[in-house]
DNA sequence: CTTGACCTTGCCATGATGGGAAGCCCTATC
DNA sequence: GATAGGGCTTCCCATCATGGCAAGGTCAAG
């Protein structure tokens, strides 16, 4: 099977599959007598392997490490479990920043009247110096004296 | 001001104001006699505008966009909102697309006993050839006809 | 004047991916 | 057998925002 077949069957661009091959992520593939990358089924296995952790968010080294496990007859499924968890955390711990920047901005959004007047809570508060948008505060009191 | 004290006052490091500089996302500073960048408070402003964006996870572009509008006096504040939530929508999508991810992998992985075994669903079903993990699909019934 | 901290520019690297060029190979069609 | 079109090869470049490093100029304090 050529590259591009192979590409095909594992849903793997012809282009990452050289790239993954270079970072060793899956061995030289044979050569036909002209040069051309020759694939068995279990090749486009592995690829396929590839594509489905990359698509659960993944990255080489990560994938690096499954592999490994993968086509380690002696391996501990504590080991993969570990490692499922961990990306799970990390995929949270990215939902948790994510919602933080949604809501921050949704706040700001429902402050902002959305018309054709230029005034706007959102841009005053990317202006600002401090973090927070505006916490209670109500707007300058007579004495500033407890601020 | 020179830079170090232009990138504490903002909290944008002295690396990334010369690219934004670079960039057009901030006007070329001006020069002292030896060349040094010189800052005033208005600048550091503008990074710091800068940086509260790009914490709220907007990137190059839309910090020009939400820049332009900052300095704009006649701006609408209807096309800061529709920026505002146009973000909030990126940022959603792709807090489900983590959430797809982390569901599915949260799910292989309670399937996993985690012992010293080296049975594992998780790696099971990386291997394999379909996308999820087993549909009802009663495999390959006598005639392929309606396939 | 020396030292050390700061500034300048320029180049390189990241991670995963795509684009494109120049050139070779294979197959089908005439 | 020649030609056309598509697939393959390698190599280089670009992305986006960021950091690192190196060589050299500048400044302030001692």
């Amino acid at each position: 099977m050529n590259i591009g077949q192979a590409s095909k069957a594992s849903g793997v661009s012809a282009k990452m599959i050289r790239y993954y091959e270079q970072e060793g992520l899956i061995p030289p593939a044979a050569r036909s007598l002209s040069g051309y990358r020759a694939y068995t089924e279990q090749d486009v296995q592995r690829l396929r392997f590839i594509r489905r952790a990359r698509d659960l968010g993944f990255q080489m080294d990560g994938i690096r490490e499954l592999l490994a496990l993968w086509s380690d007859r002696s391996r501990h499924s504590s080991e993969v479990k570990r490692l499922a968890l961990d990306h799970v955390e990390r995929l949270e711990a990215r939902m948790r920043e994510l919602r933080s920047m949604a809501d921050t901005l949704r706040t700001l959004a429902d402050c902002c009247a959305g018309d054709d007047r230029p005034d706007c809570p959102i841009l005053a508060d990317l202006g600002q110096d401090g973090t927070p948008p505006a916490p209670p505060s109500p707007p300058r009191l007579r004495s500033p004296r407890a601020a």
